[in-house]
DNA sequence: ATGAAAGCGCTAACAT
DNA sequence: ATGTTAGCGCTTTCAT
């Protein structure tokens, strides 16, 4: 009883029509070797029995597989949100599927859903981001074409932003303005995911200041705002804190608030990401833009062309972040001693 | 030169182990009939092999088909975004492969979108939300099962939030507050998305107060910010605000900001949607929640339930919204007259 | 427990 | 211009 929506086949068509099924096909994808006349006869007829190409069995037939894979870290997270419309944006109109997998909550363990991805047939996965050891990745990447987003990888077709040098100004920005317990907040450790730390505190030392390094236990508000209340709770509390990520920042915002800080008087705040509530009146976050819908943009270009050419050297496109300075940030004062 | 990523197949491991085919793919589904002593060297040798099962032709072999198609609006909008999650959670881990097709431009004309929906072959498409007339969102129920999210469509599966109650609650918090002049900022008009605007002017008329109408261009913070400052320009300027999204009000605020007015005390302001950016401090917009994950996640099961049981009666999932006071709206005062 | 064979809806040589 | 035939990788009766 499954059939209630089952729908016409080519072989349908060619019935009602009185030819054969090549013709249909011909027909529907515009191949050459058709008169005009049986066309008009197969769309005719195709239309009354409102019969709808399978897109599907066609990948299948033809050796080549179309369809993209999109695996993305956080839909919530607002870079994922724009990526993925980077991504819609390069692919053509009606041509690639777009297959989508999410993970379900951050727990390193992306495993089942790429694997759903290869199952699925994919021809390349486009994967924002990828938490998989290096390792891994190369593995995976045997499988199946992949283009990872957001992390650079060694001989895989990578689109990123430059990490070092984003969180080099936003930490040099807070020493410029005079701070020097200036925290880093960072999110849980993986592959790949350590260039932001890193680049702070090389800038700290390269300053002649003492790292502050905390790890929230997830990229989220929430995560932001438990590890942020701890770093305020300290004796000799930093004056300013540079963020991972945006949401991250936001959940520090709160933290200082619900400890009746304002900012940036009493706090300065940096995060990453330059997502549209940053920018808001009264948020005024200053913050580092890593043009999250220009890279979904060019990984969807780069997984089109390693599509027509798998063969191709890997693409290595780094994007330059920017620091967009805004009202969170300013020079600490001088008896904020405590 | 395609082969370069060609994997396995299950005549492949057949051969590598000595037995046939459909032994393999009985291993690997789990049917009964297979002896333990051969399912392990089945799976041994498709181990050896890299054999990955080929889920798309699985599904074509089969009759049934159980890939869940998702529209999406426009998934820079959080409300999208949450909708995507509560369907992620609700279906089963590794089971429904989630084909995506995100709405380019709100330019009306979703037809390529739902169409290459239909050519994947999905067993059901959750739309969230169709822009279409409800004639055509009929025609494309005969089509395919069709879960309409957000909307409410006769006869169509249908998961959506009591769009009047949430609008009546709105407007009467502001009339309640003593406001008179209270403007509705709505989206561009499509089928059935008139019910916050008629429910609005409903409740307005109740009270003995002119409804005072508004249509942004689009459902964006830029088309909000537009639309409130020619509301702001008027002579007899509204004291209150009431918009159809958060986004929508995110901008009216803005633009409030630019006219140097300040919230609440020259202007209240009521979102919909309950963003996490509402909540944020100095933002504190009042909105109303629409529960976007939960109506994702009812709509997921009812897909689910669809996909089981073509034949059942349509389901018709109302969720009731609710209004989140925050800091946003205020009584007018004496003196905003003008 | 195992295998043979037909078929899912389509494409792509290879005829005619 | 049109038709024949063999697959694509898998599931599923039906035999054995």
């Amino acid at each position: 009883m499954d059939n209630r929506h089952r729908s016409a086949t080519q072989s349908d068509v060619a019935k009602e029509v009185g030819v054969s099924r090549t013709l249909v096909s011909f027909a529907f994808r515009g191949a050459p070797g058709v008169s005009e006349e049986t066309k008009q006869a197969i769309f005719d007829a195709a239309k009354r029995l409102g019969y709808r190409p399978n897109a599907v069995a066609a990948d299948l037939a033809r050796k080549h597989r179309s369809a993209v894979g999109l695996h993305l870290l956080d839909i919530r997270n607002e870079v994922y949100a724009d990526i993925l419309s980077g991504v819609r944006m390069a692919l053509p109109q009606d041509g690639n599927r777009l297959i989508l997998s999410v993970s379900r909550s951050v727990d390193g363990e992306d495993h089942g859903a790429l694997e759903s991805l290869i199952e699925a047939r994919v021809g390349i996965i486009i994967a924002a981001t990828l938490l998989d050891s290096d390792e891994r990745v190369h593995e995976l990447a045997k499988i199946v074409p992949l283009v990872s987003v957001t992390r650079p990888v060694d001989g895989v077709d990578s689109v990123y932003s430059d990490d070092a040098a984003g969180a080099r100004a936003a930490t040099e920005h807070l020493i410029r303005l005079g701070h020097t317990r200036i925290a880093h907040l960072a999110g849980p450790v993986y592959d790949g995911h350590t260039v932001r730390r890193q680049s702070y505190a090389q800038t700290m030392r390269d300053a002649g200041l003492k790292p502050l390094l905390l790890e929230a236990d997830d990229f989220t508000q929430d995560a932001g705002q438990r590890a942020a209340a701890k770093l305020l709770a300290m004796t000799d509390r930093p004056t300013a804190i540079f963020t991972h990520n945006d949401p991250l920042a936001l959940g520090a915002r709160e933290a200082a608030y619900a400890l009746g800080l304002s900012l940036p008087s009493e706090l300065s705040l940096v995060g990453y990401d330059n997502s549209r509530t940053s920018g808001l009146h009264g948020i005024d976050l200053t913050s580092v833009d890593l043009h999250a819908v220009e890279l979904g943009r060019i990984a969807g270009t780069v997984a089109l062309e390693r599509l027509s050419n798998p063969d191709g050297p890997a693409a290595d496109k780094r994007l330059t972040p920017q620091l967009v300075v805004r009202n969170s940030t300013a020079p600490p004062v001088g008896n904020s001693q405590m």
